[in-house]
This record gives structure tokens, C-alpha cells and sequence, in this order.
DNA sequence: GCGACAG
DNA sequence: ATCTTGTCGC
């Protein structure tokens, strides 16, 4: 078909965006109070797509939601590995349109400088939202044939990801006896940073970030309403 | 035909 | 991501 072209199109973006990433902090971390998960559910009526992109915007210390927002809408870009973002950013940008708030760290479901070309849907998103992001991934995108070394079973255990002597990101054990959670810089944020506000947004209800499993739960919820 | 493959 | 029950383990 011409996902071939799209690829080309996708592959041109991701690649003009990739000068402009800094992964060292544009804020101080004892100056965070409000952070945002964001995620997105699918479903399919009559051959369509849809989709639903929920934010949930917590108080960084108390844990306490504080906003929730969702977008709604046909998804017409196909899942391609290493394109999520082109698949979910428009979603993803009605959705923080409603924000009253304004948070002043994203967290994703997915990677960020963990990439094949090092601009995931974390980094990606930054440039919409202007703020700094963390990607978060279940699962392990396999680049360069280089596979990750798994951490102890200790709660915050994590090994470095390095692939052509750069780290792309951690696999990072957030609770004892739960599979390690894939974590990677998105965009005006180191590692270590991104790291600590990771490990301290969990729980033991959730390996995940807190915002981003309240995010899925929401865009659970609000499919069932559509 | 087979294996890979964030969500 | 989504389709889906029970079940093993802490």
C-alpha cells in the first residue's frame, strides 16, 4: 500500500525534531507540583476506529487528582512500530487543549528517547506541549538487536539500556516481584530525574506510574460511555 | 512462508 | 491496543 510513504513522511519529522531534544532539566524537581499521565484506548464500529485519549493531572506530593480532561475521535493513522506518536498526537492534543491547568511534567504510555531514532511519543509530545515529558513503556522496543539485562528483584533496581554506547533509557524494577517497566527521557529531563520522579509516583497498587495507570483506567471507562 | 512488533 | 475465565501466588 503507501504505508511505505508514510514511513518516508514519518521518518522525515521524527528525524528534523531530533536536534532539538535536550535531555538535562529546564526545571527544579522540588518546584514540580502538578503531573499529568496520558493515555488512549481503541475500539472499532463498523470497519472505523475510535479512539479516546484521557489526561489525568495529579498533585505531585499528595498523589490527589486534581483534572481530568478526554478527547474523542476516528483514528485514521495505523499502528506502525516505531510511529505511535503520528497515530495518537492528534488525540492527544485535543485533549490537552482542555486542560485548565497546567502541568508541568507529561508522563506517556510508550517510550521516548528509547527509539529507533530517538523521538518516541514522549519526546515527540514535548514539542506540543511545550513541557518536559517521560516515556513509560510495558514492553521492550527491541532496537539494534540489543537486548536489556534485567534487573534484581529489588524495588528500584534498574539497568542502563545502551545501545551504540548511548543510553537510550532504563529497565527499571518499581516494585519486588513485578516485571520491569521500561522507562526513557522525553524531552528537557535527564535520566537520573526521570528516574526519581518515576520511582516516586508508584506504589504498591502500581507498578506504573500513578498517572498513567489512572489515565488507562479513565480511557476504560470512558469507552464504555461512548 | 516466518518472525517482529512501544500502543 | 483489543478479544477474554479461571487460576496460581503473595
Amino acid at each position: 500500500m503507501k504505508e511505505a510513504k508514510l514511513i518516508e513522511e514519518f521518518t522525515t519529522e521524527q528525524r528534523a525534531l531530533l536536534p532539538k531534544v535536550q535531555l538535562k532539566n529546564t526545571f527544579q524537581i522540588d518546584k514540580i507540583q502538578l503531573v499529568a499521565g496520558v493515555d488512549l484506548a481503541y475500539w472499532d464500529v463498523e470497519g472505523k476506529t475510535y479512539g479516546t485519549c484521557c489526561i489525568v493531572v495529579i498533585d505531585f506530593s499528595t498523589h490527589e487528582v486534581v483534572e481530568k480532561v478526554h478527547s474523542y475521535g476516528e483514528i485514521t493513522v495505523p499502528y506502525i512500530s516505531g510511529y505511535l506518536a503520528f497515530r495518537e498526537l492528534p488525540l492527544i492534543k485535543a485533549a490537552a487543549k482542555k486542560l485548565t491547568l497546567q502541568p508541568d511534567l507529561f508522563l506517556f504510555d510508550g517510550n521516548g528517547y528509547l527509539h529507533y531514532r530517538n523521538m518516541g511519543i514522549a519526546t515527540h509530545a514535548s514539542f506540543y506541549l511545550n513541557k518536559p515529558t517521560i516515556g513509560v513503556a510495558k514492553s521492550y522496543l527491541k532496537i539494534d538487536d540489543i537486548d536489556f539485562t534485567m534487573p534484581e528483584n529489588r524495588e528500584g533496581a534498574y539497568t542502563d539500556i545502551v545501545i551504540n554506547n548511548k543510553i537510550y533509557g532504563r529497565a527499571l524494577r518499581t516494585t519486588k516481584n513485578v516485571k520491569p517497566i521500561f522507562i526513557s527521557c522525553g524531552n528537557w529531563i535527564d535520566l537520573e530525574t526521570t528516574t526519581d520522579i518515576v520511582m516516586s509516583l508508584v506504589n504498591k497498587e502500581s507498578r506504573l506510574p500513578i498517572p498513567v495507570r489512572l489515565a488507562d483506567l479513565e480511557t476504560h471507562v470512558k469507552r464504555r460511555e461512548y
